[in-house]
RNA sequence: GUCCCCUUCGUCUAGAGGCCUAGGACACAUCCCUUUCACGGAUGCGACACGGGUUCGAAUCCCGUAGGGGACGCCA
């Protein structure tokens, strides 16, 4: 098979003018990550916007560091995300195969094309003799790289040296005197001296390309458009260029995105928290406000606004207003999207998404600090509460959507409706203790008065019972202040100090629920330290 | 060390020579609403990295400096 056989084999697609062909190109190194996800969502409107095609590739050349399970985690993140590939191997295309280690011939084709054509050649040094130099080079201040020992090596040596079978690696002759420019989408024109370029190899010794090589083949057979690529990649460009320039292509677009980074405006690591899209899943995080936040940090839309679906991003985008510097991945403003993306949640739609959510955080197995947030430790659900919210939305669907509803209110991510909506299921509830309920009423006669007077009142007026009413009156005739009233019959029938409004919550809760709550308090509701009832 | 990219409130940004005593949003603070929490409303705090140019006029253009980031692998 020749290049131009291949050429034929991929034909330009039949796409209307100006549609764009974008790719996510990841590595199957582990989780999927957040610079993924955010290079996805500008794919996918780029495509959408231009009726165009998205691409999902396996770069998978680096054999050491490919892990079992991590293409369906990326393709499963996807999902999530909603940043969904039109082609790739599990969806299909004309343009396949989509995984590189099975796209190996056609590496070698154009390796050895470049070699015939002067622009590559063999090398044969060891790696021992690479690092000696690269040793030698950092020592002297010099910038390391390959120092051109196999460049002009005698034909016919090379010759001799292959048929022996002399292991070796192809490399890019990179021209000595010329600048190579480019054109970026979001910065413009970008150029580099040839001389500080070195030569990089493009095909290992094991016959597998390197990334230079691989995704210049694939991008140019795929019939990519737009390459969209984080910004650590615009330092190797150049040698991109060559390579198409030698191999006798046009180069795509290159739009080059910005890292995110980390409350210390460093790249966005491990270390610093925060890096996979699991992760925020774990959170409770919607797929739809996380698109949100992605498209929100890297474009400004023009009308100002915050909070749009993905549909007006794909529409109004434009590349120039993509930023160029990088953008710190802020909570809070996850957080802001994510409440108001759970506010506008219809109650059969919150409860379908939260079920989603309960059973991904069962099916992956969480431990109790997976949906800790290092700024919010209060917030953490163990296991135990996970499974036991799962089993009680199960067994009481109808109490559990009223819960939920009531409680996302007030929350900015699914995952605090985990802690948050405990107190109005009975596995949660714990009765206050005493002294709790004496800090806000320390008349022990008046809490156990409160307490029965609410039940009595609410309970012979099962239609339409006027909580706030009830509790105004009962304050009117102890002489209390609401506060103190309204937060002991809070206490009582919920345990925490913190709930929707009174009338809500015994809404919730129902009448039987309540009168079992109310009659365990009374029980102890005496009990308080007689120190504080003098007071 | 060399090369490349970047630099407006704490954060995300608007701003493409006069509309800027720099606008919005998040966060924060105070107040209002109020039975706690949340929502909502109001107000406030708060930035053009620095230095030179160009110009009648610069956040906007040019040059330097500083700072940040990235790259320099038979990793991607």
């Amino acid at each position: 098979m020749t290049l131009a056989e291949v050429e034929a084999l991929y034909p330009p697609r039949k796409l209307p003018e100006g549609a764009e062909v974008t790719r996510i190109a990841p590595s199957p190194t582990g989780m999927p990550h957040i610079g993924t996800g955010m290079q996805a969502v500008l794919d996918r409107a780029l495509a959408d916007k231009s009726g165009g095609v998205f691409i999902l590739r396996i770069e998978d050349t680096d054999l050491a560091r490919t892990q079992e399970g991590a293409v369906e985690a990326i393709i499963d993140g996807l999902r999530w995300l909603g940043a969904m590939p039109d082609e790739g191997d599990t969806f299909g295309g004309d343009y396949g195969p989509y995984t590189q280690t099975a796209r190996l011939p056609l590496y070698r084709l154009a390796a050895q094309h470049l070699v015939e054509q002067g622009h590559a050649y063999h090398c044969f040094c060891t790696a021992e003799r690479l690092e000696l130099v690269r040793k030698t080079q950092v020592s002297q201040h010099q910038s390391p790289g390959y120092d051109g020992h196999c460049r002009n090596l005698d034909p016919a040596e090379v010759a001799t040296r292959l048929t022996a079978g002399e292991k070796n690696v192809i490399r890019l002759k990179v021209p000595k005197d010329e600048t190579i420019s480019f054109h970026d989408e979001v910065r413009g024109n970008i150029s580099f001296e040839a001389s500080v370029i070195d030569d990089s190899v493009l095909l290992k010794s094991d016959g597998i390309p390197t990334y230079h090589l691989a995704a210049a083949v694939d991008d140019h057979f795929m019939r990519v458009t737009t390459v969209v690529r984080g910004e650590e990649w615009i330092s190797s460009t150049p040698k991109h260029i060559l390579v198409y320039r030698y191999l006798g292509w046009e180069p795509p677009k290159f739009l080059h995105t910005v890292l995110l980074r980390d409350k210390n405006r460093r790249k966005l690591s491990k270390r610093s928290g925060d890096t996979s899209l699991t992760w925020f899943r774990k959170q409770g995080i919607m797929p739809a406000a996380f698109r949100n936040f992605l498209y929100r940090i890297m474009w400004a839309h023009p009308e100002g606004k915050d909070i749009y679906p993905m549909s007006e991003f794909a529409e109004k985008l434009q590349v120039s207003g993509l930023p160029s510097t990088g953008p710190v991945a802020d909570m809070d403003l996850l957080s802001f999207i994510n409440g108001r993306y759970m506010n506008e949640l219809s109650a059969q739609e919150l409860e379908k998404q939260f079920m989603e959510y309960l059973d991904f955080l069962i099916a992956s197995n969480l431990t109790a600090d997976d949906t800790l947030h290092q700024d919010q430790p209060s917030q953490a659900a163990t296991r135990e509460d996970i499974l036991d919210l799962h089993k009680a939305l199960r067994e009481d669907p109808k109490h559990g959507a009223e819960v939920l509803q009531v409680v996302a209110q007030r929350c900015a991510r699914f995952g605090e409706i985990i802690f948050g909506s405990r107190a109005y299921f009975d596995y949660g509830y714990t009765p206050p203790a005493p002294e709790r309920m004496a800090k806000e009423c320390p008349d022990a006669a008046k809490r156990r008065r409160i307490l029965e007077g609410f039940l009595e009142a609410y309970a012979s007026d099962a239609q339409a019972p006027e909580v706030e009413g009830i509790l105004k009156a009962i304050g009117k005739e102890l002489g209390l202040k609401d506060r103190a009233v309204f937060m002991t019959l809070r206490l009582a029938m919920t345990g925490v100090a913190r709930t929707p409004p009174l009338s809500e919550v015994a809404a919730l809760l129902k009448l039987e629920r309540v009168k079992k709550r109310l009659a365990m308090v009374l029980e102890t509701v005496d009990d308080a330290p007689a120190a504080q009832q003098a007071q």
